[in-house]
Parts: structure tokens; sequence; C-alpha cells
DNA sequence: TAGCACTCTGTTATAACGTAACGGCCACGC
DNA sequence: GCGTGGCCGTTACGTTATAACAGAGTGCTA
């Protein structure tokens, strides 16, 4: 298993930097733009480890003046998930940027998030959950999400945001 | 792991039997009060292994005289989630009826959703999914949903529903 | 250079999902 | 009787998401 970045401490401007060259990158190498707007949208996703509600990462975009109807956020969400950049937490109905920008698209992933400060960690699910089950019931998964709450180590200890 | 129903043929009738016995009988246990509409709203879900979302349940409740408001049906899908008999499936923002009403309370539950005919297969998730990551990040879970999305054997069979 | 195709963005309107809050009803126990 | 607590009915609203169409920019090509 990978690390579960996003709880320990380490140099967020580099994971931003990272992030962003990442997407840049890859957009480069397939043919997609990365318009300001979704570079924007990006960047705002990628500034904490939390998730962010669509209307929420709205709100961010209005107030530079990006644009403030909810299908801005949307097709740059969409835009964002489609390409790896972002994932959606279905718990939260909510958005976090994707930790491991270098990894396969469309790799596993799973979240761990925290019920008290809100962060979420990303881990990547190397082995197929339910691989097991699934062939047991003749069913072909072809995309699982795996979502965990709890309490990120900060907030065990009390230490609360 | 356990067998995950749901796709393969079964005697659905008594797969319904067994669920509201269960259901009725951990009620007794445990004081809770499978009232009228609780009852019918399980029924319901039980009538199917398809996730049902809450506006139709409560449309199904409408027609027959028991409740026309959001709320209604609401109250009783928190009910019903609560006491462990029925799990909501966050992906498809809908509700299942628990296929495994023996098992223990809250267990954990891992779903395999057909995207094809929108049948649902509970699998018993028996060892918890991220369990070495989570520990890495010293995380401690509380609460984990799994949701993969594919194809069930009938479907990938081309017959459809 | 005019016309076309394509993609992205702007906007309106509405659908779908979910909940806060209050009041009434009923059963139960004292 | 009378309070208590749980359930249900209702109003009103908040949050999340999408369909559909209009406009702007870019690049191709004939």
């Amino acid at each position: 298993m990978s690390d579960p970045t996003g709880f320990a401490p380490h140099d967020h401007h580099a994971c931003v930097s990272t992030a962003l060259a990442a997407a840049e990158a890859a957009c480069a190498e397939r043919g997609a733009r990365l318009t300001p707007l979704r570079r924007r949208a990006l960047e705002i996703l990628l500034e904490s480890h939390k998730a962010l509600g669509a209307y929420d990462l709205l709100e961010r975009l209005a107030a530079e003046g990006l644009g403030d109807k909810p299908p801005v956020a949307y097709r740059a969400l969409n835009f964002l998930t489609e390409q790896g950049f972002a994932h959606r937490i279905e718990r939260l109905n909510a958005y976090v940027a994707c930790s491991h920008p270098d990894a396969a698209e469309g790799h596993g992933a799973a979240f761990l998030i925290c019920r008290d400060c809100g962060r979420v960690a990303e881990a990547l699910a190397d082995k197929a959950p339910l691989g097991a089950d699934a062939q047991d019931a003749g069913f072909t998964v072809e995309d699982a999400v795996v979502e965990a709450r709890g309490l990120c180590p900060q907030c065990q200890s009390g230490a609360g945001a």
C-alpha cells in the first residue's frame, strides 16, 4: 500500500505545485485543455486536503469573477474528475484534489475521511476490494469506491483541526 | 467471504419473509417499534434487490395513503438504516433492504451495483478494507463503505434486467 | 476570407435530494 | 388526570445537480 497523504505534516506548497505540474503535463499529453477556469478550480481544491462542495467551489470562483452559476462549477469538476485530477467523495457530496497525480489514470481510490476536521486522505487501492466476493457472484467490477469515516491522528489526540 | 445475494435466482418470497421476520424479532428484542409505516417501507424495499430513491419510496407509500411528504420517507429510511434493516447506497442516493438481517448489527457492508439492471448485491465485508493504510496513517476507521459498480452475471450475458 | 466545426463558457430554469421546525395524536406510566 | 415520550403530518426551505440553449473563441479549409 502507498502512503495515505493528507494528515501528516508535509510541504504543502510542493504538494500543490507537483499536482498542478502533473495536471499540465497530463493535459499536454492527452490533448486536453487545462483552461484558466479549470486550472483555478484545481488550485482551489488543492489549497487544502478537505473536500469541497460544488457550491463552495463555485463561491470561490465567483469571488474571482470566474463564473457564478452552478453548471460552471460542475463542468469544471467533471473535467477534473474525468482526467483523474480530482475525486468525488460520495459520502460528502464533495470533491477533493487527487493526491496521486502520477498514478495510473482511473486508479482505484480509497479515502480516509476525518469526521472532526474534515480532511481527506487518499490511499491507492492497488488490489480491488471485493475481488473475491465479486468473483463468487460472477460480477464484473468496473469501478469501486472505498470511503472510510473516522478520526485522523491529530483529531484523536485532541488537536482538533 | 459470504455469498453476495441478489443476482442469483433465489426464492424471493422466502427472502422477503425471512427479512421481515428478522426485523420484527430484532425490534422486539431492542424495544424498537416496527410501526405499520416502517414495516411497509421495509416491505417495499424488499420487493426487489434494486436501490430505491427516497422519493420513489415516498411515491409508493403515498399511493397507499401512508404519507406523501418527504420527511415521512426520510424518517422511515432513517429508522430502517439505524436498525440495520436497510442500507444507503451513497453512489446512487438510494436505499436497499439489508440482505443479511441475521448478521451483526452495524456490520461492514460492501455493495455490488449493476449499472445495467440496477440490482444491488450485498456482501459482508468481514475484514475492514483499508486496515493497513489506515493504520499507516494513524487513522481510526469507525465506519467504511465499499461500493463497486459493474455488470452482474445476467447483464454480462446480454440478458438485460 | 468566408464559412464551418468544435470546444468552452454564460445563463435560465428546473429537477432531485434532504432537513429544520412546529404541532397534533396516541400510548404508557404515575 | 396528566405529564412524558415517540411517532406522524405538515410547512417551508436548503442543498445538490442537470437539461437546454445562447454566445464567444479557435482553428481548419475550401
